[in-house]
DNA sequence: GCCAACGTTGGC
DNA sequence: GCCAACGTTGGC
């Protein structure tokens, strides 16, 4: 049994929100369409069932940690890259040949209260957070199990 | 709506 | 293999 990793996932709750996560079946989706090399590699290489997710809501008013997830499945073939009728096709990839990848994740915990991007920057706790850090931009970025504890501590805080 | 940061593309 | 142009991300 591998040890838990933590995680960050970003997603605009206009297109896709942590409260539609919890609205599917079984409260499970696949993460689909992510198209960048390094976030590629922990979605293939470095994700194990019953890692943690942290749930972001970025453009959005607050930005957000706003829940937690886990991962049910890890890395496999992200079969979207070669649906002609997907949003984010790419024909270089192929089911013989796959570049990207998915997981699943399943909706967890809806937070109390939203732990906001103006609070995680006013921690010290969580100053070294890839989140915070100028000019990133990963949608997919792993956290520390310190980062993991005080941001749900914060988000379990009275709501 | 702006724009800094930064990844990708393509001409050479 | 360099690097300018271009596209995207995402906070402001």
């Amino acid at each position: 049994m591998p040890e838990r990793r933590y995680w960050l996932f970003k997603s605009e709750p206009t297109a896709y929100s942590f409260s539609d996560l919890l609205k599917e079946p079984n409260r499970t989706a696949e993460w689909d369409g992510v198209r960048n090399y390094q976030a590629r590699n922990f979605l293939r290489d470095d994700m194990q069932a019953g890692d943690g997710v942290l749930f972001y809501h970025s453009s959005a008013n607050p930005m957000a940690v706003v829940g937690a997830a886990r991962i049910v499945k890890p890395g496999y073939p992200d079969s979207t890259a070669w649906d002609p009728g997907s949003i984010h096709p790419d024909p270089k990839s192929t089911p013989d040949s796959p570049i990207w990848y998915m997981v699943d994740i399943q909706g967890e915990k809806s937070f109390n209260r939203p732990v906001t991007l103006e609070e995680i920057k006013a921690n010290p706790r969580l100053k070294d957070m890839l989140l915070v850090r100028r000019g990133m931009r990963l949608s997919i970025q792993p956290v520390t199990r310190a980062e993991w504890d005080e941001i749900v501590t914060m988000g379990e805080q009275g709501g």
